[in-house]
DNA sequence: AGTCTCGTTCAGTCAACACTGAACGAACTG
DNA sequence: CAGTTCGTTCAGTGTTGACTGAACGAGACT
């Protein structure tokens, strides 16, 4: 019982976090959910555990698994559609943030191009941003393909 | 006039930018009048060019100003006040980013110290999680204190 | 074919929140 | 001490968008 009301506790974090984020809230909480059981839940499931609508479940897993964070497993003989989290979800969702930036980025660049260009400064001011964008994304895009560098290594596990 | 279309469409798009990352439109419109023109403005001025209220402007001026992307600066002799780029103003959005990352991470720890400790699967799959928020929030602290590390190098310029 | 059980789609609703207008407070000027 | 000009605050409003309920379509089993 102290599990499941930690359990609760931890979904409805993750929702409020995917929120504040951007993403929808109930996006997080299947996130959470996946993540707290550790194993595949389907559409159905989810509804009824996260009390939310068959509809709100359905977008919402289709949300994640275009950014590959979960993604679709069938069983054998059984018609439902099984969602459980993804290979690396974490480093999925780096890639995912670092792609728009890099749209951003590109889309800055195409902002710049649109001044005259006899605006030296202005352009110039607009190009460290773009720059920005892209630097950060392309660090990004790095760190998502070596996991392995970087600060604060996680501790090796024996799974 | 080519120009001061370009700059009303940057500005645009920065409003655009900064609502799909979960600031308000103003902000970022703000953000691109700053970074455009190149100079300071007062509270009125911006209100004006960008055709919103006095009190949008000084909110949203004040929550660019907490992050350090703005800083406000004084003329002798004049009571208004006057809002510039702050200083290597991307540097401090990352830092602020990186903050949030970091807040998180420490949220998703308290959330994992909150299950049983018997549930070691669960708490290692919450675990690494919150490794993913520390270590993402501590690389950008990295990188916002030593930008010159990192891919695509920003183009030096003699101020 | 008929029925059942899925997942998806779409119009409608509801709540969150950005934004505004007006009132207020503060600081300077005459 | 009025009067003025700032910036801020707060209640009210408008709009976006997440979420729901119902209808629809697709397979599967009898």
């Amino acid at each position: 019982m102290d599990s499941k009301s930690a359990a609760e506790n931890f979904i409805e974090r993750m929702g409020v976090i995917s929120q504040a984020d951007g993403q929808t809230r109930i996006s997080g909480r299947i996130l959470g959910l996946l993540i707290v059981e550790g194993r595949p839940f389907t559409l159905g499931e989810m509804a009824e555990r996260l009390q939310i609508s068959k509809a709100s479940a359905s977008t919402n897993a289709r949300l994640l698994r275009t950014s590959g964070v979960i993604r679709l497993v069938s069983h054998a003989g059984d018609r439902q559609d099984y969602y459980e989290l993804g290979t690396d979800p974490y480093r999925r969702m780096m890639a995912t943030v670092g792609e728009r930036l890099a749209n951003i980025g590109a889309e800055v660049l195409e902002a710049e191009a649109s001044f005259p260009p006899n605006d030296m400064d202005t352009r110039r001011r607009v190009h460290q941003l773009a720059d920005f964008y892209l630097r950060m994304a392309e660090r990004l895009k790095d760190w998502s393909d070596h996991p392995e560098n970087g600060p604060a290594p996680a501790p090796r596990h024996n799974s």
